[in-house]
DNA sequence: CGGCGAATTGATTTTTTTCAAGCTGGGTGG
DNA sequence: CCACCCAGCTTGAAAAAAATCAATTCGCCG
């Protein structure tokens, strides 16, 4: 089933980089994969849809995200993948990524990690969605958010940080309706603990903001980690980067269904 | 940092097994392990808890499940796991796991399938908890945890199957309160669909079950798939088992806080 | 026969959604 | 330069969903 090539440059596994503009699907909830991406820049989230239009966004994937990762054994993805801004993405083969998985074992450490670091966010959102109200969930979402933006925790009071999310966007990984999304940062602006506007956030008090989260610090160190991946053999290179982007069209660009 | 110990045989990497008595923690929020355990038989879930006392269940672990795994770099788990029945214990020491997961290519592909597929259910879980109404979210529990008994799907008309878990764990673990559960489970009794009584599931009409949890089959694949390691080099051995069984007592047994 | 955790039920309150109607500000084309 | 367009934001009022509070009841176990 594997090819037995030996990579011996990660460049040599990976197909050509691809553009995908703002709004348009990297991969669609039950599609077939044949390739993982990996967002060299620009912001994804992933979803999940039910048959009447709800949504539930899952995860925001920033650079260094690894996409397209499912359960050996199972042929289709339980969710899909939109492309928040423009978002440039590196293209592996499965079939070669086993392979260098195989011939790299810090290659294949940085994967378990990406998995596993997605894995302990999807836990905290979880507990959000569960049991968190709704302003300690808008809290807890943009203090995610910005920490993983600024990589840095505590932030700046009077901090500007650009988030590239609608307010409808925020309540669909909220499990809360645009509506309430706005109601409630009308409350956190009021209470002068942050402000949001125009996709751009103001910490205005750090402090208070993180308790209105209901966040313990020691949970936060996940935010701050870094996500890029740095090539085996490469000295310090970019993340599994490459020098030739090529354009394509919206929709689902790799999508075999 | 790894020792460099060549086991040959997996019994020779692990720990003396240990029981933990239903109600009892394996390991709590926040605790530092040296270990990650696979649970032998028994079922325990996994949790997060606030500062105020509120609960979110994460995820039900059944045999064959992988429990304390952490991405590296953090020294704290960002979950808490109790044990819903009486549960026996492969302990591993993490160090000795990742010699292993060196040594035995198979395995390792293993330990990443159950890291991707808990990742899977975490997904399906955050879409019903942010976006499925009460009377879908007690479905979708009811017929996830069926399906992962049976290991098959679709279920037979009258089945009736042992959930060891109470209405108030059935809250927790879909962000609603104990009170509503019961309510939401009368409902279900009433319309002929499914009824749980005593710990006991019992299927009335598997189709409407299916359509009243709003999930599609597709999704269900991961239901039913095996948990269980074959060990590497053992002829169809149990899972990382072993014969000297050795009890603990109630609270956190291992954990180094 | 208690004792007790779990389940059940009703009444009431709180939270969030839904529906409806503007508003705002940046971008576009005439 | 201006008119208008439109996605995203804002606000109000009413309805629906779920939580909360408060008793009971049930079934098991000692």
């Amino acid at each position: 089933m594997l090819s037995l090539a030996d990579f011996s440059d990660l460049e040599a596994a990976r197909l050509p980089i691809i553009h995908v503009p703002a709004g348009g699907n990297i991969y669609c909830q039950a599609d077939r994969l044949n390739d993982v991406f990996n967002i060299l820049s620009g912001w994804a989230y992933l979803y999940q849809i039910l048959e009447d239009g709800r949504r539930q966004i899952l995860h925001f994937a920033l650079p260094g995200s690894l996409l397209g990762i499912e359960p050996a054994g199972h042929n289709h993805m339980n969710h899909g993948v939109e492309a928040q801004t423009d978002v440039l993405l590196c293209v592996i083969p499965r079939a070669n990524l086993a392979v260098l998985r195989e011939q790299h074992p810090d290659l294949n450490n940085r994967y378990l990690w990406l998995v596993e670091r997605d894995e302990a966010l999807a836990y905290d959102h979880m507990t959000s969605l569960g049991r968190r109200t709704a302003k300690e969930r808008v809290a807890h979402l943009l203090l995610e958010l910005a920490c993983r933006v600024r990589k840095t925790f505590p932030l700046a009071a009077g901090d500007l940080i650009e988030l590239p999310v609608t307010q409808a966007v925020m309540g669909d990984a909220l499990g809360l309706t645009a509506v309430h999304v706005n109601r409630t940062l009308r409350v956190l602006k009021d209470e002068g603990v942050a402000e949001f506007r125009r996709q751009k956030l103001r910490i205005i008090d750090a402090k208070r903001l993180t308790a209105t989260a209901s966040v313990s610090e020691e949970m936060m160190s996940l935010w701050t980690a870094a996500d890029e991946h740095r090539p085996v053999h490469s000295p310090k290179g970019q993340p599994l980067n490459a020098s030739l982007p090529r354009t394509r069209s919206r929709g689902s660009p790799l999508s075999g269904r």
